[in-house]
DNA sequence: AGACCATTACA
DNA sequence: GTAATGGTC
């Protein structure tokens, strides 16, 4: 009888440098077994919306494709919610009669909560391999002197590099085919395996709104590996320079791939560093490493994940509950071109510049004063590359109450980010038409821009950043 | 990963 | 008038 090894596939959609993947399969004479869950109901419960739910299920469709030329079965298995998982688990294990089982280490609360049922559930019948994969680093790895999780981000992130220039990042190359015998090997007839039709019409809600559903970012392996070659050749050496104007493609635009780990992280690391010199990588090294960090902030404070703020500042103000605010934020209706314009983007595309991601952040949650968990939200629903870590960190950061966070006075003005960062406005007009024929002078003074077809701004900001800064004074005491 | 205001120093 | 500089929020 052959030695049966399963891989728990989760976070990590790809073939290349998976570890848990990588050693499963290292085994020549084994039958390996790919799994995923699929948990709408968690997802749901975790924010995360239809645009980001399409594209792991096409995720899925790929990988299945890719893993059967390696002759390695990919079950899709619906558990609805986490709480299902040991029990399907325990059935799968059973009918296939696993020996060993591979899976890489997740980082947030309720996953954590889930391996660990099925580790109890079943950890006298299997041996459970588990690797470090969704970071560069284990997050215990890195900790201060007095063993606690770094709260100030370039501390942690020369932690980080003295640590990788001791321990050097390994990566592992997609493993080889196995024998085709393992298809028959077993009568999957008795699983309940469902294959997922990838529908969009059906997983899309279409919403009330102007926008039509974005189209699917890359998913393939090969084509997102191009992709990080040709970034790491060619834009790299000048994404210090670029990468802060929404109009150009100076950024790598990875994230959805890094989302549902279609692309390693260690992988894009790697690359960087052979692509280019110290000085040049450094800065997008630096935003790789942005995202370890705030995946260690959640793993070291986790009641950032419960929907607390790192800081307790936050315990003490009382938000905005204006609802016409928000939903005019929500649907690019603010009168402020920069942020119209982003709000467009993102609701067309399923992506949203960086820079402007700090800029409507600023806007809702300083001149607006609504809380930061409704923008969180609000991206986690329409972001194809949502991550909780990375989003509930940069919320946080903006709205001042996050570990290394903005200082509270530090209000952007989005009058003059605009003006700085898309000068001659090209990145508004591609997404405002009704701005289009307007020279870019009079879109930076929108403050006195009247028209039939554009709204004008909703509060002063000048007056909204008096009295945020003004709030967050008296909470401090 | 900022902005504002007052003060200079110049046209 | 207006661009650069420095302290303060």
């Amino acid at each position: 009888m052959k030695k049966v090894n399963l891989v728990w596939l989760r976070n990590d959609l790809r073939i290349d440098d998976n570890s848990a993947l990588y050693h499963a399969a290292q085994d020549k004479n084994c039958a390996v077994f790919a799994l995923y869950f699929v948990c709408q109901k968690q997802w749901q419960e975790h924010w995360v919306g239809s645009n980001q739910q399409a594209l792991i299920f096409a995720a899925l469709s790929e990988l299945k494709q890719q893993l059967r030329k390696l002759n390695i079965p990919l079950l899709i298995l619906d558990a609805g919610h986490f709480s299902q998982v040991p029990e399907l688990m325990q059935q799968v294990v059973t009918q296939l009669k696993v020996d060993d089982c591979y899976f890489n280490r997740e980082i947030l609360l309720n996953e954590r909560e889930r391996d660990k049922q099925v580790y109890n559930r079943l950890k006298d019948q299997v041996k459970f391999h588990s690797y470090n994969d969704q970071t560069l680093i284990s997050p215990h790895k890195i900790v201060t002197k007095e063993q606690q999780g770094y709260k100030v981000f370039s501390d942690f992130a020369r932690a980080v590099k003295s640590y990788l220039a001791d321990y050097p990042l390994q990566n592992f190359s997609s493993p080889k085919a196995k024998e085709k015998s393992n298809f028959n090997f077993f009568d999957f007839t008795q699983l309940a395996e469902q294959q997922f039709v990838i529908d969009k019409a059906s997983i899309i809600k279409k919403e009330h709104t102007v926008f039509s559903a974005p189209s699917l970012p890359e998913i393939n392996e090969k084509k997102i590996h191009q992709q990080l070659e040709r970034f790491c050749k060619s834009a790299l050496s000048d994404y210090a320079e670029q990468r802060d104007y929404p109009a150009i493609s100076g950024t790598s635009a990875l994230s959805a791939a890094l989302a549902v780990g279609s692309l390693s992280i260690k992988r894009c690391y790697t690359l960087a560093k052979q692509s280019v010199n110290e000085r040049q990588s450094q800065t997008w090294i630096n935003e790789l490493i942005w995202r370890d960090f705030y995946r260690s902030v959640a793993w070291h404070f986790p009641h950032v994940v419960k929907g607390h703020a790192f800081n307790p500042v936050d315990k003490q103000l009382t938000w905005s509950n204006n609802t016409e605010h928000f939903a005019a934020w929500k649907n690019a209706q603010t009168g402020i071109p920069i942020i119209d314009a982003a709000i467009t983007q993102l609701r067309q595309t399923g992506w949203m510049h960086n820079r402007l991601r700090m800029i409507v952040a600023s806007y809702l949650t300083k001149n607006l004063w609504i809380d930061w968990r409704e923008g969180e939200r609000f991206f986690a629903e329409h972001l194809f590359d949502y991550d909780f870590a990375s989003n509930n960190g940069g919320w946080q950061w903006c709205a001042s109450v996050g570990t290394d966070a903005a200082p509270y006075f530090r209000v952007f003005n989005p009058a003059s980010q605009q003006q700085k960062f898309d000068p001659d406005t090209s990145f508004i007009k591609q997404w405002l038409p009704a701005l289009k024929a307007q020279p870019a002078k009079n879109i930076h003074k929108f403050e006195t821009l009247s028209l039939p077809n554009y709204p004008s701004p909703q509060v002063n900001l000048k007056a909204t950043r008096q009295q945020a800064i003004e709030a967050f004074k008296q909470a401090k005491g």
